[in-house]
RNA sequence: GGCCCCAUCGUCUAGCGGUUAGGACGCUGGCCUCUCACGUCGGCAACACGGGUUCGAAUCCCGUUGGGGUCACCA
């Protein structure tokens, strides 16, 4: 029986990443009659957010992800939401704690950080150097007295090897004296992915775990806690990382990564998973237009290349237009009405405008906008991008920073962004008109635009992020 | 920097000892056409380097170089 699956964490908006190994898992699955979980990583109390988990779990069923057990559907090995599971992981670190694979470290995080920065100093490898790793049982009693707070931490072998065998590389081996004595349960009593990892899947009973390579270096210390448990660990699938154009590991910095923005930007979901399909992977009869049924028929993890594929729009672009035109006409006003085109949000912009029209056909104009892609800023519109007195660069710097807080943001409203922007003000010092022409005119192209706020709320945050990143663009060519 | 992973056109990739190194995106030229787009035909463009192994290496081994990841009480 296979069993797979992902592990989102709720931390910010749906992660591109996260839909491609989603994808892999469930096609595995599938091909497999096998389940496929979704479980929730919710573990880091102060970035985890419920608004990000529903944006997570309505984009990812959005493509046509499909999971078999999860926190909405249930399922026989619930709960699903890590944040809910505390006592099964405490009740497991226990173990760990009596059987001497694991123990309490009272180090403060100042210490640490002096730690660190020592041996950052001195270029020798970072890691926790085992100061509690050898307390007395007196100490451990006097600081558990004292209320001390504490973390468990496994407690590594100090010679030896480590090895485990990826399904894509073969075998893979760590020295010992090489992994830090990670932290498995933080102060705060919740558990660190490590430990929360290992329980679940295997109380899960996972038997593939598929997930980004990223984590190829934290396995040792899974290997390990498979062990300290007595478990079965799964087989290991490393899959490779989608990369932006100069090979870094995917990020928002460099690329489009939110679902969202190709949600609206009228990606389709066939045309996604089919392009995410071709990072790394190829049919053996080389098409490279096929379905998730196709996929599942043919797929094969020797048919995986390791090479981390550059995430490339224009190539998903030409994709997607592959599958438009196969519409019919009507499917594709379907498609308009869907999103872009809803009733809803026709609604939303003819409040904006009504005031400003005197004939029906003078819509498009004052609207045109809100259902663009980018926007081309004209002398003028440059001009109004830059204050008085302030530099092309401070100007560029605030928007960019605009774009930061933007991204906090679970969805843009009238009512965050106006707070949002007044605190922006603030914070900056600069006055009101300094910042709202040059952030009206970076997303709408123009001077004269319907209220800003609304405006924002209406074109999205997708689309308010993009535009600021594209007047950003073109002031830092103004720069040089 | 230590450790780990990776390495074919700019990009996605096929290739699993013998190929004129193939396809796709992009770019580009022609055709189609009232324009544009679509479509279609053609072109430019790659085995990182150095050693081995072998009758023969893009394919196997080693090294170098390069790229990436990771070194958190984030996942």
């Amino acid at each position: 029986m296979v069993r797979v699956r992902i592990g989102p964490s709720p931390t910010g908006d749906p992660h591109v990443g996260t839909a491609y190994i989603a994808l892999f898992n469930m096609i595995y699955a599938r091909q497999h009659g096998g389940q496929f979980v979704l479980r929730i990583e919710d573990t880091d109390q102060t970035r985890s957010r419920p608004e990000w988990e529903g944006m997570i779990m309505s984009a990812l069923k959005w493509l046509g992800i499909q999971w078999d057990e999860g926190p909405d559907v249930g399922g026989p090995h619930g709960p699903y939401r890590q944040s809910e599971r505390g006592p099964i992981y405490r009740e497991h670190a226990e173990i760990l704690l009596s059987n001497g694979r694991a123990y309490r470290c009272f180090c403060t995080s100042d210490r640490l950080d002096q730690l660190r920065k020592q041996q950052r100093q001195r270029n020798v490898a970072s890691g926790y150097d085992g100061h509690c790793r050898h307390l007395t049982d007196e100490e451990i009693a006097q600081h558990i007295q004292a209320e001390t707070p504490f973390v468990l931490r496994l407690k590594v072998p100090n010679e030896g090897v480590t090895k485990f065998v990826d399904r894509l590389r073969g075998e893979v081996s760590f020295d010992n004296g090489q992994i830090d004595d990670q932290v498995l349960l933080k102060s705060d009593g919740m558990p660190t992915y490590h430990l929360a990892n290992v329980v679940d899947d295997h109380l899960m009973e996972i038997t593939h775990v598929m997930r980004a390579e990223e984590w190829i270096t934290s396995t040792p210390k899974h290997i390990l806690l498979y062990e300290a448990f007595g478990w079965e660990p799964p087989v290991w699938i490393h899959m490779p990382l989608l990369r932006n154009a100069d090979k870094s590991k995917i990020s928002k910095r460099k690329n489009p990564v939110s679902l969202n923005y190709y949600k609206d930007a009228g990606f389709l979901p066939p045309a996604i998973l089919n392009y995410l399909a071709m990072m790394g992977w190829t049919m053996p009869d080389g098409r490279e237009k096929f379905l998730v049924d196709d996929m599942v028929a043919n797929f094969s993890f020797d048919r995986i290349s390791l090479g981390g594929p550059v995430f490339d729009i224009a190539k998903l672009s030409w994709l997607n237009g592959l599958y438009l035109r196969e519409c019919t006409p009507e499917q594709m006003v379907e498609h308009l009405r869907g999103h872009l085109f809803s009733d809803a949000r026709l609604v939303e912009v003819a409040k904006l405008v009504q005031e400003r029209v005197d004939k029906l056909e003078d819509f498009m104009e004052h609207t045109a906008f809100f259902f663009n892609g980018d926007v081309r800023y004209d002398d003028d519109a440059l001009h109004a991008m830059q204050p008085k007195g302030r530099t092309v660069k401070e100007i560029r710097e605030v928007l960019e920073g605009l774009c930061e807080r933007i991204d906090m943001l679970a969805e843009v409203n009238r009512t965050n962004i106006e707070q949002e922007l007044r605190a922006y003000c603030e914070s900056l010092g600069w006055k009101t008109k300094e910042l709202f022409m040059p952030v009206r005119v970076a997303v709408t192209g123009s001077k004269a635009t319907p209220p800003l706020f609304e405006s924002m709320e209406v074109l999205g945050k997708e689309r308010c992020r993009r535009r600021l990143r594209g007047a950003v663009a073109v002031l830092r060519n103004l720069e040089s």
